[in-house]
RNA sequence: GACCGAUUAGCUCAGCUGGUAGAGCGCUACAUUGACAUUGUAGAGGCCACAAGUUCAAGUCUUGUAUCGGUCACCA
């Protein structure tokens, strides 16, 4: 601006002199919103921002691990909830975002043990308990300000006040209290059944933390009497003596179930005993397979339906057990070779398949190969009759008699909990008619230990500790997702009946993406119900996985990974927001690249000068000479009250990225190159009466402009509304403006 | 094997309850130092995967086929 011009528009602050640039501001605004409590609703309600009356929004934050560093996943959710958070905050209601972090129990613990072993060498038993959990601890406090920072940097206006970490005293208790309940009403009980045990960690593994990866091995056919045969493991068959088929088998009509036959097998003969079931399937192999009850599931359960002995082959180091004779101690990943040689001397063996495809199970959160296992393991029954005394779910009358499975269903058939988008409703039910009583002890020891106390043939289970000598704790602790399924009452003070919970739960929304809606969204909803007879939330939205810009997946072993720490800092967050909800359809995955995150850094920019050319082009107004609109600015106030409605009823309908389109689309294409092109005319002409009157719909314009777009860009909107004259504002802070009416 | 999704402009995707196709990016041409480390204007570009059906009318509803992707289950 030169000289000539600045006198004529005296009022215009410097700062829009040069180009928007994110980082002079993001911190300092975070600072003042945090500063000023808004982000709390109580100090909304004392400071007078929202009535006590108003109708509650809430929402918790999908917890990341303390351990973990922000990705685009994380921005997506953060974005998303934001936005969510920030309109309704505007609206007037009582709005409430709760943070945390989640202890993450295996994955935490194996990484220190990792790191401990990479430095010193040692195991875990040689450091002991009390000395691990020490480091643990240590190290997830250490690490917990890391991802704190990071989502602040989102712009995330979580109410810090009401922080959580699933290991605090709140968290604590919620999960002593939970299980005390549930075992006191028999739903968790302690049972030997097979279990998914991890050799490299040593610990038991739910279903669900089970990942199948293709592998192929060869895979050997063996001559079992007059039997063949077929197996990819060779180390666990030495104690086989059962032989099972298809009852409707026909090669094998001749044989009767229970007839015994005797065998020569690899350690010298054997009886087997002739089982038909139908889990046999007459197309894979032969049709005759012999079985391993103790390390199969599918085993497991024929034996369970014929009564048949089970016995153990490995242990849990993965060594084989006297049974397997002179291999006895041996480990089952070295053995093989061995085995296959005696067969091969004994003329057991009858041919071999070099590739052949199949899946093994391992542990998805720290990479082991599953090794099923029949151990003494908690477990959750979910089958399960039982009374539910109170009840708010929609289809189940208090003192109904069900199980936990039941509630699950009717909480989402009836419309408690609305998941959004709806196809991902047949996935829960899917997953719910499949479910197996849920295994949650785990033999590691970050985490909340199982509240059970032995002494001699006497159990206790309590929230504290028995009095009296001679108690010993269970050594076992709880599966993350136990605690994690508490979480939309833990953090709001459960089991005491406080304000919070009583104001906030149900909570409006729980928003994550699909690929958690087993492990935690269903917990939730398992938890919720029975504990409190709520549903955890009334809506579900999913959002989808960020992928890059070919659609691949983002790893690190790919090196197509965007950082959104690296796009904030180049582009800022807002940009980074906008990046992430425009073109992404909820439940579907989107593909992110720099680029888009570049252009809606332009945006930025965009509203920064539309600002600076109306405010310079309004410093003269006298609002005194107010005259009545021309036709032409009627229409223009129409037209922004239409993108208001538009807006609003995208942002409520959970369509964010139409939401935050219409609301670009209108700034760019009809405030900017449109209104902004018309008025220049006006603005510099010598009509008055309608220049002030065009002045006054543009302030409109603007001020409408940056409420609509401050949930998806709260930076730079707010960077500009602290710049404006008072005059124009109804609240000190964007952030706690009203939202604009239709 | 079961279930779910996708198939629309070069790319990424919108098109809700059926009425002869839209956005962003990219591309081409022109203009512009302007409120804009640019922006604006204009333009090219689509038998909406394929087939049949319902209908006065179908990207839009039904059925089937093909290809791609995902989830779950099984895997002796």
């Amino acid at each position: 601006m030169n000289e000539s011009e600045s006198q004529n528009k005296p009022n215009i602050p410097e700062v829009f002199l040069n180009p928007y640039n994110p980082a002079d501001y993001e911190q300092k605004l975070y600072k003042m919103w945090e500063d000023s409590g808004f982000f709390n609703p109580d100090v909304c309600i004392k400071k007078g921002v929202t009535s006590p009356e108003a109708e509650t929004f809430s929402i918790v934050l999908p917890p990341p691990n303390v351990t973990g560093t922000l990705h685009m996943g994380h921005a997506a959710m953060l974005a998303i909830e934001d936005i969510l958070i920030r309109y309704h905050r505007m609206q007037g209601k009582r709005t409430l975002w709760i943070p945390g972090t989640d202890s993450a129990a295996l994955a935490t613990q194996s990484k220190v043990e990792g790191i401990i072993f990479k430095e010193e060498k040692k195991r875990r038993d040689e450091i002991g308990r009390e000395e691990l959990l020490k480091r643990i601890t240590a190290f997830a406090e250490e690490s917990k300000d890391t991802i704190l920072n990071q989502t602040r940097k989102m712009g995330s206006s979580l109410d810090w006040s009401r922080y959580a970490y699933t290991l605090d005293d709140t968290r604590y208790k919620a999960v002593m209290t939970a299980f005390v309940n549930m075992y006191k009403d028999d739903l968790i009980y302690r049972g030997d059944r097979i279990i998914n045990w991890d050799p490299n960690m040593q610990t038991t593994v739910s279903d669900d933390e089970i990942e199948y990866v293709e592998k192929t091995d060869p895979f050997y056919y063996f001559k079992y009497g007059p039997f063949t045969i077929g197996t990819v493991r060779p180390e666990t068959k030495f104690g086989d003596k059962y032989v099972v088929m298809h009852p409707d088998d026909v090669r094998y009509k001749e044989y009767k179930h229970g007839q015994t036959i005797e065998v020569e097998w690899i350690n010298g003969p054997i009886t087997a005993t002739i089982i038909k079931d139908e889990a046999a399937d007459p197309e894979i192999g032969t049709g005759v397979m012999t079985i391993t009850p103790w390390h199969s599931t599918v085993d497991y359960e024929i034996a369970e339906r014929h009564g048949l002995d089970k016995e153990q082959v490995i242990d849990e180091r993965g060594l084989l057990l006297p049974i397997a004779g002179e291999f006895a101690g041996q480990h089952i990943k070295k053995v093989r070779a061995a085995i296959l040689e005696k067969m091969q001397s004994k003329n057991l063996i009858e041919r071999v398949d070099e590739k052949y495809i199949h899946n093994i199970a391992t542990n998805s959160r720290g990479g082991g190969t599953i090794e099923p296992q029949i151990k003494r393991q908690w477990f959750v029954a979910v089958n399960k009759k039982f009374i539910l005394k109170h009840s708010e779910i929609p289809g189940v009358p208090s003192g109904s008699e069900v199980t936990l499975k039941e509630l699950m269903v009717a909480a989402v058939e009836h419309g408690g909990t609305d998941i959004f988008p709806e196809r991902f409703k047949r996935v829960y039910f899917n997953w719910i008619n499949n479910l197996r009583d849920w295994c949650i002890s785990r033999q590691i020891w970050f985490g909340h230990r199982i509240p059970v106390w032995y002494k001699g043939d006497e159990i206790y289970c309590g929230v504290e500790a028995p009095t009296g000598e001679g108690w010993l704790q269970d050594h076992d602790t709880l599966d993350t997702w136990f605690s994690s399924g508490l979480w939309t009452f833990s953090t709001l003070g459960w089991p005491e009946k406080t304000e919070d919970l009583k104001t906030y739960h149900p909570t409006t929304v729980l928003e994550t993406g699909y690929d958690i809606i087993f492990f935690w969204v269903a917990r939730m909803i398992l938890m919720s119900t029975y504990h409190l007879g709520q549903v955890p939330f009334k809506n579900v939205y999913m959002h989808g996985l960020i992928r890059d810009e070919k659609g691949k997946k983002m790893s690190k072993s790919l090196g197509n990974v965007i950082d959104p720490l690296t796009m904030i800092d180049k582009y800022g967050t807002d940009a980074t927001r906008l990046s992430l909800i425009i073109g992404a359809a909820p439940g579907n995955d989107m593909p992110l690249s720099e680029n888009k995150v570049k252009g809606y850094k332009n945006f930025g920019n965009k509203i920064w000068n539309i600002s600076r050319f109306i405010l310079t082009h309004t410093a003269d107004l006298d609002t005194k000479n107010f005259v009545s609109k021309s036709i032409r600015d009627e229409e223009i106030i129409a037209q922004l009250k239409s993108t208001v409605a538009d807006v609003s009823s995208e942002i409520e309908k959970f369509n964010l990225y139409l939401a935050g389109e219409k609301a670009y689309h209108y700034v760019w294409s009809e405030l900017a190159d449109v209104i902004l092109e018309e008025s220049k005319l006006i603005l510099n002409g010598t009509n008055l009466e309608e220049k002030n009157s065009r002045q006054i719909v543009l302030l409109e314009c603007l001020t409408t402009s940056l409420k609509l777009l401050h949930p998806f860009m709260p930076f730079v909107t707010e960077a500009i509304w602290q710049e404006l004259p008072v005059e124009m504002k109804d609240s000190d802070m964007l952030m706690v403006a009203k939202w604009p009416n239709a």
